[in-house]
DNA sequence: GAGTGGTCTAGACCACACG
DNA sequence: GTGTGGTCTAGACCACTCA
């Protein structure tokens, strides 16, 4: 039986596709560019759809693509680098801080939000909505969670839901000390709601990060911030003196 | 035309399922229990295995489920903390470092460290290969960039390619006066080196670290990081005083 | 060899954006 | 309405692990 193929170490083909098509879009496109249909491709690459689309959602995956459905697939620009650093000493809704508030009410926590604050199961705390946003595109969005017991001057806050009392909390914020904080990073998918506000599909991927003020020597608050994976790259402050620059995002002219 | 479903928003069926398998892993599974096979499972949720797969994509994802070619699908234990914290202020190989030297050769760097680094394409870099294995299992896989013009003495290492000149390596670089670091996460997906060292599939979800270590005021060296998007959670340090503890973690007696 | 997850096909229909 | 990507099906074969 004398084999077809002489490839000792048979590729599979969507590893494959991946790398043609990516050297395709270093070299003979240009950011923002569509590109033909997914029909269209996998005919010319003779794969059926769903070969063609595993390849297309690993380029997505590295952020070289953006899909949108009834759109198309078009060439996506490097990913922007967003600066996470954690060496600002300050609470959110600082002077200088980036975040819209978007809305505020109080709630049961989420078991993983428990276990980050050592709070009551019952106990009611205040959830802020925020969002990032950059150059006019949704970057993140966050829940930042605030016990009752940890800041008992919210509870005066006469301002009912909506955006007012989200500014008001984040107000009350900065009156107290912040100890330090910690933060993790991880992949996730992003829930429907979080989908929303980023302009994606739900379960999309995203990168969370989870941040713990501390005031007291007690964890205080938590952040739960979900960043959108694919156009998106957190950076961490230099420690030296030397300001990062990213050539690539430069070019923006035409 | 009588619509059947009641539904108005009708939600992916891979979506529905992916919350079902959810919440029976909470409920009905232990860390490291097999599951039923994916033929049979989809024969359960009345679904053809491809969207079945799809939900367990997502769950694999999050970090909830581990897939094994061969062997099955398990339950995964809760991701691991990794420490990335930029506050250590240390070249690679500094006494304490758990990354384990691999390999060491020159070679031409690739484009995207040719750009970090503001070297000549063309100039030989030193190139070391380290891994980090973290209770026996391979967390991350790195490879550090050292262009001969940044520190010269390198080219006195008389050990030829392999673990040996990998050492020399890094210990000439602790003579050195670390300026400081900036560090970047973004999500990749696994190289097929890497993929191989990590024990992972061509393509799986990487956390993507890129350091880029300064001195005498200029980029010297730059190490790319890729961890386990599945298993890891990176952490970064806290600032305060307060002592951070992941709770499913601490147990591991057995 | 039996059983598992991984790849691939050739269709179909749906939800969405846009003209 | 037309065209796009998103979902879904019912098969098939392959690569791998393990007894």
């Amino acid at each position: 039986m004398g084999t077809t193929q002489l490839e000792s170490v048979p590729e599979p083909k969507y590893w494959h596709l991946k790398t043609v098509i990516g050297e395709a879009l270093d070299s003979d496109f240009t950011v923002g560019e569509i590109l033909p249909n997914e029909r269209a491709l996998a005919a010319r690459f003779g794969v059926a759809r769903a070969t063609l689309r595993q390849a297309l959602e690993q380029l997505e995956l590295e952020g070289r693509l953006q899909r949108r459905r009834g759109v198309g697939t078009t060439v996506a620009p490097p990913r922007m680098g967003v600066d996470v650093s954690t060496s600002t000493h300050s609470w959110p809704g600082a002077p200088g801080d980036a975040w819209q508030p978007v809305d505020c009410r109080a709630a049961a926590a989420p078991a993983a939000v428990v276990r980050a604050l050592d709070v009551d199961g019952d106990e009611d705390v205040h959830t802020v909505r925020r969002i990032l946003v950059t150059h006019g595109q949704p970057v993140a969005a966050e829940l930042l969670y605030i016990p009752s017991g940890s800041v008992p001057e919210l509870s005066a806050i006469d301002a009912p839901s909506g955006v007012a009392r989200a500014r008001s909390v984040l107000r009350e914020l900065q009156h107290r000390l912040l100890d330090g904080q910690d933060r993790a990073v991880e992949l996730g998918s992003a829930r429907a709601d979080d989908a929303k506000e980023l302009d994606r599909l739900p379960g999309a991927p995203v990168l969370v990060v989870t941040t713990r003020y501390y005031t007291e020597g007690r964890a205080a608050a938590v952040s739960v911030a979900t960043y959108r994976a694919d156009t998106c790259r957190l950076t961490f402050g230099a420690s030296g003196d030397v300001e990062i620059r990213h050539d690539a995002q430069a070019r923006r002219a035409s």
